[in-house]
DNA sequence: CAAAGCTCCTGACCGC
DNA sequence: TGCGGTCAGGAGCTTT
């Protein structure tokens, strides 16, 4: 589940493969992942020079001459396999869910799997990126500074939602997945069942930088292995690294002085992680 | 309008 | 060894 960490350090990892170059040859394996390719997908990129590589949200963005962009999420289980030009496949080495492969002017390929499928890739015009049905109603960018305590609290006094429900919805602020928000709930000491319009002000004020830093935590953490992929072909996705709370039910509480035990319960049908000792 | 529920999908895991 | 059941969850869409 690639949350915007993860999606900074994939784009990090091909742009020395992808960004300025020219894609020689497309091939497509599918026909739809989560949403339908567009038609003539392959043909449509096909010798198109990528201009920049950028991060929106979740979303990759590949800037395209002609002024197109290349949308592409990674879902839930995407993932890009990197393959240097000295280590070229022959098609059939290619993997069951390898649904898109790009191959560079320089022979370099990337190869975008998702066994789930729950990824998207699409095209749309430069100029419409924002009226994009799946941009349209984006909230702001976490690391941005439309993103602040003002901004937040906003949101958080109309909601009588789970803080942790608030914070995972894109249209409040995009980037956030179930990882970093149980994450930043324990790091804030606030319960992921709170409802959003009781948090206190301090406690909306102080969630702004704690978001912000276990994110660009994680950026860092992905930044130290890509290290590991400068030379070595590999997968570049999701990492797991240190998590304080998320999959960590039943263990001891981290915070010094804390005896209390870590807590799997269920919000919408999805997995929290927190401390009821020291989360209130 | 907000909030809850449904849906897409496959691999991993578990008990029998 | 195989098989059915369960779980994981991003986010758009539908329903209440």
């Amino acid at each position: 589940m690639p949350e915007l960490p993860e999606v900074e350090t994939v784009k990090n990892g091909i742009i020395p493969l992808l960004a300025g170059r020219r894609l020689v040859r497309v091939i497509q394996r599918r026909d739809k992942l989560r949403i339908p390719l567009p038609d003539n997908f392959a043909e449509r990129l096909r010798g198109r020079r990528i201009e920049q590589i950028t991060r929106r949200a979740k979303y990759l963005l590949f800037h395209l001459d002609g002024a197109e962009i290349l949308i592409c999420h990674l879902g839930m289980s995407g993932k890009m396999t990197l393959v240097a030009a000295k280590d070229r496949l022959t098609p059939d080495e290619f993997e069951k869910h390898d649904h898109i492969i790009l191959e560079s002017d320089r022979h370099d390929l990337v190869i975008f799997n998702d066994p789930r499928r729950f990824g998207l890739m699409t095209l749309c015009p430069a100029g419409e990126l924002d009226q994009h049905a799946l941009f349209r109603h984006m909230g702001p960018e976490p690391l941005g500074n439309e993103f602040n305590g003002d901004y937040l609290r906003g949101k958080t006094k109309k909601s009588r939602s789970p803080v942790k429900n608030l914070l995972l919805n894109q249209r409040v602020v995009v980037g956030l997945g179930n990882i970093y928000v149980c994450e930043a709930l324990f790091l804030a000491g606030i319960s992921p069942e709170k409802k959003a319009c009781d948090l206190s002000d301090d406690e909306v004020e102080n969630l702004v930088p704690i978001i912000r830093d276990v994110l660009q935590r994680a950026i860092e953490a992905g930044g130290s292995t890509l290290k590991d992929y400068a030379r070595v072909d590999g997968e570049l996705g999701y990492f797991q690294h240190e998590f304080r709370v998320y999959g960590r039910a039943g263990e001891a509480c981290l915070k010094v002085g804390c005896n209390g035990e870590i807590t799997r319960i269920i919000q919408s049908n999805r997995s929290t992680f927190y401390c009821p000792r020291c989360q209130d």
